[in-house]
Formats: structure tokens, sequence, C-alpha cells
DNA sequence: TTTGCTACCGAACAATCTGTTCTCTTTTAT
DNA sequence: ATAAAAGAGAACAGATTGTTCGGTAGCAAA
């Protein structure tokens, strides 16, 4: 690929990372993306449709590296199921996310950071469910399986969520103690 | 408090609601309120500065009926704490949800649900917070009890959430039967 | 090195949205 | 009945959006 459309794209989505940093992601324009990126405008409309199109993108470039790194993970290792593995996927993808690859805390802990949890969340729930196939659970066989994996994606969102809000106080191998001690009980 | 008032702010809402139950809050313009609603420009903003603001008021103004009635709910019943309690709180709230008062279900099904669910788990964790304190736990002390709250809150929060994607199918018995499995263990 | 292709730039544009100001009319509470 | 308050409606400057155009500069392949 032309080095041009990689360096103005990597020059868009550095400005955008950099303004929602400081600002809601409703109040940022496209001009002020463009202005902090320092290109044209028809550059970047010739990249991106619109500012829902560059998120998107930001997106699944973000987390297309996290969670392909934890399904790598996985493979070694399985998710709890093998229990009092050592490492497991969670603590691995909470270790990711300390090297702050991108900017992506920075992005977490921003105004509009539902947005990306949500994202983050429905990668992850793709990632659950298919480590949940073929499991031994205990007797929680009256509780849908649907449900079980909604709920544990969803606590690890929303236990990212309250680490970096905490200022991140806690090591990966904390919190992946809480979070064991919250979710193996029902596995 | 004049008729007149009330009558425009109760148009305000019924507008915003329903086009976001069609289309995205970032999507929504003003106009659009004014128009749908059928006042003049001025009017929406002699009583709202700003898109944001009207946001905040109907948030303030959904949950506000629903924490409160949970909360009455607690002085009789405790939250999980009194263990195979036939009434909870939770249990309560998911009753209270399904009765669709000012069609909360639209907005929590809409493209901005995050939004909404945001706010709910903000209001939530202030009432699981209070009922948290001088509760006899089991045997989780090395378990930070803010984590434990934002567990509970946010855990409730996913699985609404959850239920509304999946068109509510459940009824709101047997979702506290799966919110206990999953959450009593850990109390 | 030359050539052709592609990306980028910058100006200008119409259309829309925002938030405010003004005057005038209607409704409410007392 | 009257004064105060609320709404209607037009008009406004300023900003944002998405597009079009002609011109410039960089890239890659021959």
């Amino acid at each position: 690929m032309d080095r041009r459309q990689q360096k103005t794209r990597t020059a868009i989505f550095s400005a955008f990372s950099a303004l929602l940093a400081e600002k809601s992601y409703n109040k940022i324009t496209v001009q002020e993306i463009i202005d902090s990126a320092n290109i044209g405008r028809t550059t970047f409309y010739s990249h991106f449709e619109t500012k829902d199109d560059l998120l998107k993108a930001l997106c699944e470039d973000l987390f297309g590296h996290i969670i392909s790194s934890a399904i790598d993970c996985t493979h070694t290792h399985g998710l709890y199921s093998e229990q009092s593995a050592p490492e497991s996927v969670f603590c691995h993808l909470l270790q990711h996310l300390q090297e702050n690859d991108k900017n992506i805390i920075g992005l977490l802990s921003s105004e509009s950071s539902e947005i990306f949890l949500r994202y983050f969340k429905d990668s992850l729930n793709g990632l659950v469910q298919s480590q949940f196939v073929n499991q031994n659970r205990k007797n929680n066989t009256d509780i849908p399986q649907d449900f079980l994996i909604n709920h544990v994606s969803g606590s690890f969102v929303e236990m990212v969520l309250w680490w970096i809000k905490g200022h991140m106080k806690q090591t990966p191998a904390e919190l992946d103690h809480y979070f064991r001690a919250v979710i193996e009980p029902i596995l």
C-alpha cells in the first residue's frame, strides 16, 4: 500500500485518539480532526465516509489486536476451564491493556469510554462463547449458557471500567484473582 | 407549576423518546425534537440549554422513579442479604422495568442504550452500596468491597441489556433466579 | 529517468444546525 | 380583570457537514 495512505491513516487515528482523550466523542468535529491531523479536508473524506466510520475503523484496529492475541492464548491455556491454571486469557488481556498499546487506556478512560467498552464486550463475547462450548460446567444446568456467557464477558468489561476509573491501582494478577473469585464459583 | 410548562416538558420528553427509539442520539437534532414536539424554537431553549441537558433531565426523571421505588423496597426486604427472601430488590426492579413505564424499555433497547444503561448503573451503584454496609459477607474478605459492589451492579445492568436484546423472553422471576445463581455464591 | 497513476491539498459551495434576540400572542394564576 | 409568565415565529450570525473542482506532489513500475 502507498506509504502516503498509511501515513495519513495513522495521522487521523492519532489525532482522533488525542481528541478523544480530552473531550467527548459527540463534541469532536470532523474539522477538529482534520486540523489536528494536519491534513486536507478532502483527504479525510477519501479515507472515511463519516466520523462514525472512523470510530468503527479505530475500534476494529484496537480490539482486533487484543482479541486475536487472546485467541492465541486460549490455544495453550483454556479459559478458566482448566482450573487453577497460573495463566488465563483474562490475565493475558489485562496485561495487554496495561501495556497501553495505541493508548487504549486513554480511550477507555475517556468521556466516551462506554463506546469502546461496548465494542470491547462484543469482541469478548465471541471469544468467551467459543471457549464455553464443550466445557464441563458445574451444577448450573438450569441457567442458560447464553446468560452465563454474557455474564462473564459483561462482568469482565465492567471490572476493566472499574479498574481504569480507579486509576489502575491493582496489578493484572490481583484483578485476575478478584475475577476468579466471582466467576469460578459459578462455572 | 404552570400547566403550560408541564405540557411542553412532557411533549419534549415524548418527542425525544420517540426519536431515540428510531435513531441514534448523536443523529437526533434539536430541530427534529422541536418539530416532533410541535413547539417553538425559543420554547425548547427556555426549557433546556442543550440536547445533553435534555438527556440528563430525561434520565433523572426515568431512573429517579425506579431507584426511589427500589429504595422503598429495601426497607422491607434486604438486598440479597436475607437469603432466600421471596422478594428482592432486583426482582422488584425487573418488574418495574417490565411495566415499561415511560417507555423505558424502548430507550434501553434503542441504538443509544449504552447511555441509559450507564446512568442506570450509576444510580444502581449507590443503591447497592448503601445495602452493602453492615452486611455479613462470606469468606471473600480478601476481595475489596468496592470491587464487589461494582460487580453486582455491573452484572445486573449487563443482564438487563441481555434480557432486552433477547426480546425479554424471560419473566422477572426467572431472571432473578439466574441472577441469584451468579451473585449469591459470592456474597 | 521518465511516465502514468494516485494521493493529497485548498478553496469554495450549498445545505443544515445551533443558539440567541426580537416582537407579538396566548394562557395562567390570583 | 389584570399582570405575569409562557409560547410562537421570524430572523440572525456562526459553525459544521459533505461535496466538487482544479492544481500539486509523491509513488511505483518500466
